[in-house]
DNA sequence: TTGAAACCCTGTAGCGGCTCCAGAGTCAAG
DNA sequence: CTTGACTCTGGAGCCGCTACAGGGTTTCAA
């Protein structure tokens, strides 16, 4: 199968696949002889494979190690064991920092209750007010923002 | 003062300064005979209200809408009060999603208890049970992963 | 007065995980 | 033989910084 049928077969966008490929997530597919890439069924497999796990919010890193397992069967698995609980615990401390943003946020909101000028809006004096204030915190969070994908365009089914 | 006396003040680096007025959200700083920026205490105020912004997870394009109305106090400030409202909705779904998230990879650990070879290892065949089932059920996160926040989340079919 | 350290400048590249584009080649159907 | 769908490579772009390199300026002490 050429590389079309495949990210049909995996749900993938065809860049994702040669970026895999690149990344060493995936094998360097066999060509064609007008160089196109060959897949089969195994293919297919390690690629969901890699997909499902993206969907569990792991990183290209994090799946590496999983594949070498993965490719080693006879490997002790308690680093995948390790890895997960890792994974797990940085999910865990990302929802304890959303909740406490949440918080700030309604209280935040709660300073303005219908529309006003500018200068008499509670949220933006708030947010001068405490942005004067010392201690602002520095550590960053270790797990992404609110905004997760703003890095690129929506592929066009976004409902933002 | 010089930019390292207001990095200091507002508890940013330096580079962050530069890029934030390269970014348009600090004004161009009128320059020394050294050419070196100058600023007074209004860049502070300024510059330490974006960081708390930031602080509170937005994205420096919301920062510039309320800046633009910080210049502005005279506009009316409903939009404000709809960027804090939306903002609030991307937190709560984020938490939404990894609480989903915990659960699914809370499940899957379950399923190695001890060591043992990785051709045995109840993650892995999980994983890879999971990631054949047909529809690979990717309820891909809104927002970006678990990780490193200047990375990018998932490539966003919405199928929730 | 020298000279070294500490600061500042501009410009560029890198991070993660893709996504998109240009410009070219390949292949199947009509 | 053309059309159009597919594929290829290489490079740029997204966000919000961060980290250089390679220079200039200022400060302070010996």
């Amino acid at each position: 199968m050429k590389i079309g049928e495949l990210a049909l077969a995996a749900q993938t966008q065809v860049e994702t696949i040669r970026y895999y490929e690149r990344e060493g997530l995936l094998p360097q597919a066999p060509r064609s002889e007008g160089n196109y890439r060959i897949y089969g069924p195994e293919h297919v497999e390690r690629l969901a494979f890699v997909r499902h796990c993206r969907s569990l919010d792991m990183t290209l890193d994090e799946i590496r190690v999983l594949l070498r397992f993965k490719d080693q069967p006879q490997a002790e698995c308690g680093e995948v064991n390790a890895l997960l609980d890792e994974h797990i615990g940085h999910v865990a401390t990302r929802i304890r920092e959303l909740r406490h943003l949440e918080k700030q946020l309604k209280a935040l909101r709660q300073q303005c209750a219908g529309v006003r000028d500018a200068e008499h809006c509670g949220i933006l004096n708030e947010l001068v007010q405490a942005s004067s204030a010392k201690g602002v915190r520095t550590t960053r969070p270790h797990v992404s923002g609110a905004h997760g994908n703003r890095g690129r365009r929506g592929n066009g089914s976004s409902t933002e």
